[in-house]
RNA sequence: GGCGGCAUGGCCAAGUGGUAAGGCAACGGAUUGCAAAUCCGUGAUCCCCGGUUCGAAUCCGGGUGCCGCCUCCA
């Protein structure tokens, strides 16, 4: 069985076939680089790294790509009272635009890792990408598919793309009745969009063909993805809020440019919520790994939360909810700690048939439309079972192992290299004194042994004893 | 104002026609010197009203609430 998923552009679950067997070229719209990025934001890229890492799981060979938007994203329609994200945070924080960009991508890339999200073949900045944006825009002006207006600004004409509105359900009509924004005079319709701009205070400029300016935003997607990925892409996926106008807007130029159906799988997840509200940049309440880390929760505990909803579901944040996470992870920790084997035992037939029924459960669950959670039980279905085995022969013990190390190719928590903590500077004196305990708890020296106990855990360091004897771990 | 999505036990969250997955928390029990880890056990008729059906959380209609898009935003 192959994988299923829901196309936004034709608001229904379908099979999910790429133009190249065994290959997927997948697109994702990446983060704006202004400023800090936020925990909805990771649950974008979160999505975006489920996505990969199941076609990765079922063996496809992924080309990947995500996109850091540095320039040109301002309100488009307004270029009056309109604001590039980019030249507004350079105002704020005293810096210029470029540095502003480098600052933030310097921090994705921290949450990257954090976050431990796999990483695409290529970060394409917008600003590296130009003259490609300039090759199409140029192209689509020679096609009659955009215009130059007298102020030297080059729009996309909606009116030259009659598919226009197919993705969001929206129709050009509809959208100049409902029009909130004043109608520029030079746009030909309220809908058109820009795909090259003119402004003498803007700090990036590039020399253009219609004098010096810079690009629109939806334009770099269009220009990055062929670049990088060709003129058809497999998956195209992005927040909810993509869905118009940016990705109705690539659609028609990169469609219109190369006469080719773009995208086959258009996928967009919801947005988060926190505490049951919105959440949004522009807000000012966001969430970020910093508060996460402050408050004393692991990234990994907020990596399973953001993954563990179903990505077209609304999820709400809570800081229960990631308490929660953390005991889940904990607990996955805890029984993988504690798998013990005996080479003196034979092989049970049930473990390797228990693992390989959790393994295609998993990955079946994954295919249809990455149903997360019941492939989550899976994994809870292989830990209770491991729970209750008691010691496992060794090679039973390797295949629970590969069991684990398959559900974490897409958990991403890295589950089998947990650090013990064993191999730290003090695990001699650690080693010494979880010895003493123990011969004091053989004495029935119960105060001495607690008191030690309670050294340990003050020093972050956990004591279990169990019939086998004492264990630690940081 | 227009368009769309969602509403499942304390919390998170699966399930689209046949008598409600899974997890977290809580509580009771086992185990433990006490813990930790682990095991066993305990809870919902699915927002409200009406309809279709032998049968609905699941389909249809109405209502309420929350969220999103229409304007930069994952």
């Amino acid at each position: 069985m192959g994988f299923r998923f829901y196309d936004t552009l034709v608001n229904e679950v379908r099979p999910f076939t790429p133009r190249e067997e065994g290959v997927v070229r997948m697109y994702n719209c990446g983060p704006t680089v202004y400023d800090s990025q936020h925990i909805g934001n990771y649950r974008a890229a979160t999505f975006a790294d489920v996505l990969r890492r199941s076609l990765d799981l079922a063996g496809y060979e992924v080309h990947q790509v995500m996109n850091l938007t540095d320039v040109g994203h301002l309100t488009l329609d307004d270029i009056e009272s309109g604001e590039d994200k980019m030249e507004l945070a350079a105002r704020r924080e005293g810096r210029t635009a470029w540095e502003i960009a480098q600052a933030y991508i310097d921090e994705y890339m921290l949450v990257v890792e954090k976050m431990n999200w796999r990483r695409p073949l290529a970060y394409p900045r917008a600003t590296d990408h130009v003259a490609e944006m300039i090759e199409i825009t140029e192209a689509l002006v020679a096609s009659g598919h955009a215009y130059v207006t007298d102020a030297g600004n080059v729009y996309f004409s909606v009116a030259s793309f009659p598919e226009y509105g197919k993705l969001s359900g929206n129709t050009v009509e509809a959208l100049e009745a409902g029009s909130r924004v004043d109608v520029l005079d030079e746009k030909q319709h309220p809908a058109d969009f820009a795909l090259w701009k003119r402004d003498a205070e803007h700090q990036m400029q590039w020399d253009s063909p219609w004098g010096e300016g810079f690009p629109g935003w939806h334009i770099e997607c269009s220009a990055m993805s062929r670049k990088y990925l060709g003129d058809e892409l497999d998956i195209h996926t992005g927040g909810e809020d993509n869905v118009f106008p940016h990705h109705e807007c690539e659609i028609a130029q990169s469609e219109s440019f190369t006469g080719k159906t773009f995208v086959r799988h258009w996928m967009h997840t919801r947005h988060l919520q926190v505490d049951g509200g919105k959440m949004a940049k522009s807000d000012g309440t966001f969430i970020t790994y910093e508060q996460v880390e402050a408050r004393g929760h692991s990234m990994r505990a907020l990596r399973y939360l953001l993954l563990s909803a179903h990505y077209r579901m609304p999820l709400n944040f809570t800081w229960d909810a990631l308490a929660g996470a953390e005991s889940v992870v904990d607990g996955l920790d805890a029984t993988i700690r504690t798998l013990t084997s005996d080479a003196a035992l034979a092989a049970d037939p049930a473990v390797a048939e228990r693992c390989a029924a959790v393994e295609a459960g998993f990955l079946a669950a994954l295919q249809d439309d990455l149903n997360v959670s019941a492939a989550l039980a899976h994994v809870h279905d292989l830990r209770g079972f491991v729970n209750k085995h008691g010691p496992f022969a060794t090679a039973d013990a390797d295949r629970v192992r590969a069991a684990f190390a398959y559900v974490d190719e897409l958990l991403g928590l890295d589950l089998l290299t947990q650090d013990s903590g064993a191999d730290g500077d003090d695990a001699a004196e650690i080693d010494a004194l979880v010895q003493e305990r123990i011969d004091a708890r053989a004495s029935k020296n119960w105060a001495r042994a607690d008191e030690i106990r309670d050294e340990l855990t003050g020093r972050g360091i956990t004591v279990e004893d169990t019939p086998d004897g004492a264990r630690w771990y940081r």
